[in-house]
DNA sequence: TATCCTGTGGATCGTTCGGTCCACAGGAAG
DNA sequence: CTTCCTGTGGACCGAACGATCCACAGGATA
């Protein structure tokens, strides 16, 4: 087995984990179960995963850190402040979309880590939300946005984070759709 | 010991519980240690409890049974409709303010439970989501909003639950202004 | 063939899990 | 005094927990 294959059957392990974990809960899970649906003994899974809170931290901050990264992409690139938000959300909601296990697993069960992983993680979830914040106050400095609490990005990441609940990838609107959806409701208002 | 008195014991240990479920989730959280924040053996514990689910599912439910009661209070009232979604927003976020743990538990690990208790849950939940959505479409009826897509009322409660998360009773907004940034900005918009 | 290394299953570890059971404390009722 | 009932602590149950350890399979290397 090459260093690759081991780390093709690591993300295997993680992904079949993430499953799991998002389905009864990260303490809700045996060592004995996952191993089992991996098709692994004791031994082989340790192998690969190292420790179980290994696994939840992985599972944590991969996408977060894929969305850390694909914020700061866009905010390099001088967008008009509407069409940046727009693109934020619309990558966020693709990616809840593609990954609801791994996100569910986030939003749940990031307490569940302890010592630095967990630091980690809270760290680069609000480095996610200064990005957001960050958009914000480019559109209002272009005068392209209102003047709004700091807080509100708190309601929009709401917003938008939910969806992990409730989204479903064969339903009559896309990630793009939903996106769309709440910034239009958002910058346009509902008041007929 | 009269029967209040076993009420009454029955809530603080229930209380107690929401605290802990919420720290350390509801699998993280062991009967022994449940037992010991309360002073209370295992046989003690049992006598007011019944089973650790039988907790969970009495955290999960009191507050959402609560907000739904408000809400057809409200509903009832025949209120302007901006007047209304104001009135709901804040009753919510006055009660997530005032119960944080229990919210925390009712979001995180509703999933825990099992059978009719979770069925009984998740209808709750489901008919909390239905009350918004005839809020909103009152307004629209009365031409006060405009007809938007019926998901966006996921958006909506997902920007107020959210609020479980990070609201803090000592902070710079009170639950109902808070209520009332998120509602501006949804009602009017964020474009300048 | 002899040696080495990665990958592997399963026995086993001490601990903790949720829950049951029982003896009994102590006030109320007769 | 006796009887009864609610409330109580803690011993105890079998099962499952996360993790470790070890023997060894089998391809690669020498």
């Amino acid at each position: 087995m090459t260093v690759t294959g081991f780390e093709a059957n690591r993300a295997r392990v993680i992904g079949i984990a993430a499953e799991l974990f998002a389905r009864n809960g990260y303490h809700g899970t045996g060592i004995a179960e996952l191993g089992k649906a991996a098709g692994l003994g004791r031994g082989a899974l340790y192998h690969y995963i190292g420790s179980k809170e290994a696994v939840l931290y992985a599972i944590s901050k991969e996408q977060v850190d894929k969305m850390n990264g694909f914020a700061e992409e866009l905010l390099d690139r001088n967008l008009p402040a509407e069409e940046l938000l727009r693109q934020m959300a619309r990558g966020l909601l693709r990616n809840i979309a593609e990954h609801r296990a791994e996100w569910a697993v986030f939003f749940r069960e990031y307490t569940a880590l302890t010592g630095e992983w967990r630091d980690h993680v809270i760290t680069a979830r609000e480095r996610y939300e200064s990005y957001w914040r960050q958009a914000l106050d480019q559109g209002v400095r272009a005068k392209v946005l209102k003047s709004t609490p700091r807080l509100l990005v708190k309601g929009i990441l709401g917003m938008l984070n939910y969806t992990y609940l409730w989204f479903e990838p064969d339903g009559e609107l896309t990630p793009d759709q939903v996106a769309d959806m709440f910034l239009d409701a958002l910058i346009e208002g509902i008041r007929a």
